[in-house]
DNA sequence: TCTATATATATCTAAATGATATATATCTAA
DNA sequence: TTAGATATATATCATTTAGATATATATAGA
């Protein structure tokens, strides 16, 4: 399928749930999707001006003093319907590229030890994850409870919490497999 | 941290394995590294240009009949002790993008039953990434039975086990509270 | 007082993706 | 048999994504 532009959809996808600026985009990516989701200001920016002359989105602007104004965007309808035909296409297969497999790959280049303590790293990094995740659930527990997404909020971090045990439950494997093989 | 061109590790990777051109290393990646990395003919051919002019690499024209000429790369020890040392660098925290995710937190702008029909189809997806893993490790249990790597890519396959083991749980979970929700 | 953080828009480079161009040979199914 | 698909091989191009930086002001904290 040709290339589809991912960010403009995450963009009237947040829009939908209600009118805001390219900064508070950035804010709410990093608050409900920190997990599974970035979006740079590279492109939102923009991606709001092209919303706004594709007729997907109209632009207001907020005087503010002391700090910059600020452009709020407002989903139009013919926006809300292009980000529901979006919704309903199905997900294409997607290889994410794991720069930890592709050093493992290569691993007999260097010393057995070396993986290992590769391998340990990443499962720190995974644990630290979960940590992260687990406090997220927290807060939908009580912060978030009444919000009406909040069944498909959960069903995304439950996502993160099952990858990175697997995650972590992989790298214990591994370091076991790579000590045992080092005669250990 | 700055960043890091990883397909330029990737290439050096196989590099250090035995000489060979641009079209080799494409079908090498699909072969040992499809289910967790890919690589494109408009990165590799002008990287490849790129390590000969920086010393990693030295570049010989292999003439054929009827086909064009194969330009056959080959690491020397200064493009061997980059890979190394990238080796031995600790990987970093990375979000993979997952539209799935992004479709489902957006999910309430589509019937309930729109949702579950994309969560099965996702399902189906990594289920038949599954399968395709279990004839890797069928053909490495006979063909590579004596790869020195053997032990590495083992690891790897094992890695996309777990991870679409875990995929395809969570796809049913979400599934059945999904349908739960939708008072059926 | 200096530094870090927050508010806000904007741009730039570099890297990754996916498609296409070019040219020949072979294999396969209608 | 012939049209279409696949394989060999290099190469480039347009989009998309990632990450950093520029600019300017205000505030909170060490």
């Amino acid at each position: 399928m040709a290339k589809v532009n991912k960010t403009r959809y995450a963009i009237l996808g947040l829009l939908n749930t209600g009118p805001m600026s390219g900064y508070d985009i950035k804010k709410h990516f990093e608050q409900i999707a920190s997990n599974f989701w970035s979006e740079s200001y590279g492109q939102i920016y923009p991606i709001l001006k092209r919303l706004d002359t594709d007729g997907l989105a109209t632009r207001a602007i907020e005087k503010q003093v002391g700090k910059p104004d600020r452009h709020i965007y407002t989903l139009t309808s013919k926006g809300q319907d292009e980000l529901m035909v979006w919704l309903k296409q199905p997900v294409e297969r997607h290889v994410g590229r794991h720069e930890i497999l592709l050093k493992l790959i290569f691993g007999s280049a260097i010393p057995v030890t070396e993986n290992i303590k590769q391998l340990r790293h990443f499962q720190k990094l995974h644990e630290d994850e979960l940590v992260g995740l687990k406090s997220i659930q927290a807060r939908m527990k009580t912060k978030d409870k009444e919000h009406p997404s909040l069944m498909y909020w959960k069903l995304t971090a439950r996502f993160g919490e099952l990858v990175n045990e697997a995650l972590i439950k992989w790298s214990r494997e591994s370091v076991s497999v790579l000590e045992k093989m080092n005669g250990k």
